[in-house]
RNA sequence: GUGGAUGUAGCUCAGUGGUAGAGCCCCGGAUUGUGGCUCCGGUGGUCGUGGGUUCGAUCCCCAUCAUCCACCCCA
């Protein structure tokens, strides 16, 4: 019989580490309302067929990675492994985008069967941007410049480089496709096994390949962005330029397909040498067949998806987690003594009341004096409330500060509240 | 799915074929109502799990599970 523990790959978010992801939510939820973005929030579960369908059936992702099971009905149901395809499905399922233009985030888990390690597991969690309706490069710079501010307020500008490629209309791909395959089918006996399956399967994936011993042969192979249809050719031109405009640095990666069938045009991730072999932190591109291909009208689209774990260890990696994330207290309140226990109860919800701002905790379970300051010091707060016999006998609180140099006090009970409110600038 | 490393106290780790130790944390005391530094004491362990070898296994062997790292892939 084995213990009781986590599920592979699945990890808790511990009392330590939850302030770091607040920060990084709120950072970024602050950061979509001052763009004007709207939140939505998907079943974490889906018909299976939606992400066979939407993903692609040859990549990795529905060949070998997601969490699919049969619900109770018989019916095949899937644990999303990203957020885009349910979103598309809840767009077109509520008519968002019928003669609108969208533009939604959403976050929470995703879930990919693969071997965990370092800033890859089994359920982890995005943040997805999506727009919907907007076929033109502005919107693809304004994502991408979203992105960037993102990145920047986190302190990560230095840290990270974005790649940027085009992969042109589902037509021009084809044609390439068409290109590719004979210049691969050329060089046969150079591709490894898992290449030459991709060959049939999906041609543009094996430009993706490490493998050193096709580098050669790679390099030499015909670009994707040479052969773009003359309008993509215009649109990642004109993006391009809006970027350079803005001053938002990039990269052009040529072999840059990513992992998802959907995409068309500009493709792009943020990627980073500071977390080991799992780079990416941030990758995306415009999905513009998506909709049609799931049963709506055709609809232009574009998204990213953010890694949070990568983005967290990233952040932790290099220090750039402001210490102030993990203050969480402002008063201790301690009580000794029988009458002072049952005194402080009222008085922590009078201060609640009269400052909302303020964040106290009342000490419960007794203990000695100097215990009770003890777990003051230790629950960081700055100031401690000091209630005993003697201060009940007078009406009056110690206030005791913990992180300066200065007196204790011993004030009136009825001068607390404005005497606090001064202290925390509240 | 493949390869390598590692599983001993809540955490970080020592250790030995004869049923286990340190530091940190936590609790108490030195200081009958005052934290941080110091000193003293204390709580806490099926030595991942199952099997095998052995008089005896935490240690040796096998299996299994988990964690970490890499391949692969991506967030």
């Amino acid at each position: 019989m084995s213990k009781l523990q986590a599920i592979r790959g699945m990890n808790d978010l511990l009392p330590d580490q939850s302030p770091v992801w607040q920060y990084v939510e709120n950072t970024f939820k602050r950061l979509l309302s001052r763009y004007g973005y709207l939140e939505v929030r998907a079943p974490v579960l889906e018909q299976t067929a939606l992400f066979r369908r939407s993903i692609g059936e040859a990549t990795d992702v529905v060949e070998k990675e997601m969490y699919t099971f049969d619900d109770r009905n018989g019916e095949s149901v899937t644990l999303r492994p990203e957020f885009t395809a349910g979103i598309v499905r809840a767009v077109i399922e509520h008519g968002l985008a019928h003669n609108q233009t969208q533009r939604l985030w959403t976050t929470g888990p995703v879930f990919r069967y693969e071997r965990p390690q370092k800033g890859r597991y089994r359920q982890f969690h995005q943040l997805s941007v999506e727009i919907f309706n907007l076929e033109g490069p502005d919107i693809d710079a304004e994502l991408i410049l979203l992105s960037a501010r993102l990145l920047r307020e986190l302190g990560l500008s230095d840290q990270v480089t974005l790649e940027l490629n085009s992969l042109g209309t589902k037509e021009a791909r084809a044609a390439y496709r068409a290109t590719l395959v004979e210049y691969l089918n050329a060089h046969r006996e150079v591709l490894d096994e898992d290449s030459l399956r991709r060959l049939t399967t999906n041609p543009l994936r094996v430009l993706d390949s490490k493998n050193p011993e096709m580098a050669a042969m790679l390099a030499g192979a015909p670009r994707m962005l040479d052969h773009l249809d003359a309008e993509s050719e215009a649109h990642f031109e004109r993006l391009k330029a809006s970027l350079d405009e803005t001053g938002v640095r990039y990269v052009i990666n040529p072999r840059l397909v990513r992992g998802l069938d959907y995409y068309s045009r500009t493709v792009f991730e943020w990627t980073t040498t500071a977390l080991g072999s799992q780079g990416t932190v941030c990758g995306g591109g415009r999905y513009d067949g998506m909709v049609e291909e799931l049963g709506g009208k055709p609809t232009p689209a574009i998204g990213f998806g953010l890694g949070i774990e990568r983005l967290v260890l990233l952040l932790e990696t290099l220090e750039l987690v402001p210490a102030s994330v993990h203050e969480h207290l402002d008063v201790y309140l301690t009580a000794l003594g029988e009458r002072a226990q049952q005194r402080a109860l009222p008085l922590a919800e009078r201060l609640r009341d009269a400052l909302p701002s303020l964040r106290l905790q009342l000490h419960c379970g007794g203990g000695s004096f100097k215990s009770q300051i003890k777990k003051a010091d230790r629950s960081g707060a700055r100031i401690a409330l000091l209630l005993g016999e003697e201060e009940c006998e007078r009406g009056t609180v110690g206030i005791k500060f913990l992180r300066e140099e200065r007196e204790q006090e011993n004030i009136p009970q009825a001068a607390l509240v404005e005497r606090l409110a001064l202290e925390l600038g509240a």
